[in-house]
DNA sequence: CTTTAAACCTGCTGGC
DNA sequence: TGCCAGCAGGTTTAAA
């Protein structure tokens, strides 16, 4: 469910809220949501820790703390919820209670979501492998040309690949090749300089306007950190339109399987 | 190393 | 109404 832009909405949606507050408890963690270290250490070293920060890097949440920094990937399903618990229990996953009384829910439906505890070192290591941030100036034409330089996979595949750049997400890469011209199957390292810039700058222009409108809710399954809905679905042009016209020249938006992902193009737009 | 497929989970929708 | 196939915004691991 959330890339980029939704985890971004969902640190912003945090940001005024939780830094210098502290946590007394965990009164809740689901084991199964747990990546590293053991439920029983996280339950262990979170209390009396207060928080410094809430950052992002890619689609993880990084609520810094006093030498330890608590991590979250939502993966398909997961979703932050600050102080209300209206969701259905069931899916509760894990609890933060914090001394002025606020209460940070874990919800996770399907159960891809993970939640670490690491400090600054194992924080590295963890994002070591990630490509560059989106918007990181040192991410220029040429660097990205490089990144996909002699790849034979489809464009998708490697938008798709988190250490190629991170962020990224189904959604926003077929809206990203749309705005593009460039077809989701294209060889990855087939592309001209031209076409790197055309691919960089509908990336940054994409994801910075759905960053402005909040993120994207389908399903009602995304929502920030204070139950708010993203706005950003009525900008789709191709995501979730199969059949309907191509906003562009009129032909039907088409759907097909690329990278084992649903893929929404127009084939007449985009080569 | 590159590429592709399967696996991890649960719920919802549509067809018969 | 009931059952089953197919689908879902992500990542990791295995296999080719």
């Amino acid at each position: 469910m959330p890339e980029l832009p939704e985890v971004e909405t969902i640190r912003r949606s945090l940001a005024p809220h939780l830094p210098e507050d502290v946590i007394a408890a965990v009164p809740l963690l689901d084991p199964h949501a747990v990546a590293e270290p053991s439920p029983e250490a996280i339950v262990g070293i979170a209390p009396g820790k207060r928080v410094t920060g809430i950052h992002r890097r890619a689609k993880y949440l990084v609520i810094a703390l006093e030498a330890h920094n608590l991590v979250v990937h939502l993966r398909m399903s997961g979703r932050l919820r600050l102080d209300r618990p209206v969701e259905d229990m069931r899916y509760l996953r894990a609890q933060w209670n914090f001394a002025s009384g606020r209460v940070l829910c874990f919800y996770d439906v399907r159960r891809f979501g993970r939640i670490w505890l690491v400090d600054d070192d194992r924080l590295a290591a963890l994002f070591a492998p990630l490509g560059p941030e989106p918007f990181d100036p040192a991410l220029t034409v040429a660097a990205l040309q490089d990144r996909l330089a002699r790849r034979t996979a489809p464009l998708k595949s490697l938008l798709l690949d988190q250490r190629i750049i991170a962020g990224l997400g189904n959604i926003y890469v077929d809206e990203i090749l749309f705005a593009s011209n460039l077809h989701p199957r294209r060889p990855a390292g087939s592309l001209a300089e031209a076409e790197v810039a055309r691919l960089l700058d509908a990336t940054r222009s994409i994801l910075q306007a759905a960053i402005a409108n909040g993120g994207t809710t389908f399903d009602a399954v995304y929502r920030d950190a204070e139950g708010r809905p993203g706005r950003y679905r009525s900008h789709l042009s191709v995501y979730g339109r199969a059949e309907e016209p191509c906003l562009t020249c009129g032909a039907p938006i088409q759907r097909i399987v690329v990278a084992q992902r649903g893929t929404h193009f127009c084939a007449r737009c985009q080569s």
